[in-house]
DNA sequence: GTGGGTTGACAGGAACATGG
DNA sequence: CCATGTTCCTGTCAACCCAC
């Protein structure tokens, strides 16, 4: 939620919030967009994993990952003129130093252009309301996964190159075993509004933009489906940049800041055995997995670090609660030998039956029928 | 700068409502 | 019955804040 600024005004309905930067087009202008979008990708349908570029040509580590993962240059590269070519560029000019990065951001704010991450042509004019959707490609609709799973795993790679993280909305239809057969997914900007119970202590703020990108994973059963699972693009516009990658941590959805559970045992060990710092933890992990971890921040270690603590102490109290010992409690047990005696069981006199006028009936015995004759 | 406590944001599940 | 949308709840994440 951006500082002082209504929740109605980040969250509100489809095409309606301020940060509009899409044109809205008539609908059907958007399914024209989307079925060319579709056809773009179309031609990719028997694609092969392509080699990496030669070295010296213009490919980001990114898109690279992904052609690994099998989607080619040109699907992963957008459309010259649009701020994704800029958010790759980004990506690929890391030596660029920080003082130029930030002369170059001083320069854009001054004349008014978004920041380093919608990665204009420097000199031209730039129009004041950007066109992203080009860099933010939808998912290619033409596929089958066996799994759910397995089409998370090639979403999240397709969506991160285009600069973007996809989440779940919702789980529903369950099939007799009570596995989902389909998903709800939108962008990470988008999503369900969220009612703030905020007292006003913190000055902290949604990251939601109302992003309407919205799409489905349908386990059909139908041929030519046969029980796999398809992606089916719902709305395809987004309302905001696409994240840029340049600097660890900045503008990147957490979606793509998540340590796994390698980069959790690496950093329960560096933690606990070498001794590193938080500073050095950070530094640590981005440089020991590849691309994996390029966006972790600080404070995501600082979470993961809390997280395994929480676990161990967890993992430690039930091991303490399995040998019958005291887990979390401000006492601790007197030892058996040490203490009294059970109580021998003593006769206990009963009480005499009432008198008969005394006696009332016993209301379960009746009929809950007040106008029933006795 | 670092570690740890605190607190708001939100993902995801479940239940329910609605309409074709 | 199925698809879709809404609301509520809970556990976890993210980030603010403060002491050192």
């Amino acid at each position: 939620m951006p500082r002082g600024q209504p929740k109605t005004a980040a969250m509100g309905q489809h095409g309606q919030h301020q940060l509009q930067m899409t044109p809205q087009p008539a609908q059907p202008q958007m399914q024209q967009q989307m079925q060319q979008q579709q056809q773009q990708l179309h031609q990719f349908h028997n694609f092969q994993p392509q080699n990496p570029p030669p070295q010296g040509q213009a490919a980001s580590s990114a898109i690279h990952q992904h052609q690994q993962a099998g989607y080619t240059q040109q699907q992963l590269q957008p459309i010259p003129n649009q701020s994704a070519t800029g958010t790759q560029q980004g990506q690929q000019q890391q030596p660029q130093s920080l003082q130029q990065q930030q002369q170059l951001h001083d320069q854009q704010a001054q004349q008014g252009q978004p920041g380093p991450s919608s990665g204009q042509g420097q000199g031209q004019p730039q129009p004041a309301r950007p066109n992203f959707q080009m860099a933010l490609l939808p998912p290619p609709q033409d596929r089958l996964y066996p799994t759910f799973e397995a089409l998370q795993t090639d979403l999240k790679a397709f969506t991160r190159s285009q600069g973007y993280a996809c989440v779940i909305v919702s789980s529903l239809n369950r099939d007799p075993d009570g596995h989902y057969r389909r998903y709800n997914l939108c962008c990470s900007k988008g999503g369900k509004t969220y009612t703030s119970h905020s007292r006003g202590i913190r000055q902290s703020r949604s990251t939601k933009t109302g992003c309407p990108m919205k799409m489905k994973a349908v386990q059909e059963k139908a041929w030519p489906y046969d029980d796999k699972w398809r992606v089916v693009v719902q709305c395809a516009e987004h309302n905001h940049e696409p994240f840029t990658g340049e600097q660890p941590g900045v503008n990147v959805p957490a979606q793509f800041r998540k340590i796994e559970q390698d980069g959790a045992r690496w950093l329960k060990i560096m933690h606990r055995d070498a001794q590193c710092t938080l500073r050095q933890l950070t530094i640590g992990i981005r440089i020991s997995f590849g691309d994996k971890y390029q966006y972790v921040k600080k404070s995501d270690v600082r979470n993961m670090l809390a997280k395994i603590k929480r676990e161990d102490e967890r993992k430690a109290a039930a091991d303490a609660a399995a040998q019958g010992l005291p887990t979390n409690l401000p006492y601790t047990l007197i030892p058996p030998e040490h203490q009294p005696p059970p109580l021998q069981p003593t006769n206990v006199e009963m009480m005499p039956p009432l008198p008969s006028d005394l006696q009332v009936p016993d209301p379960d015995l009746e009929s809950d029928d007040d106008d029933a004759e006795p």
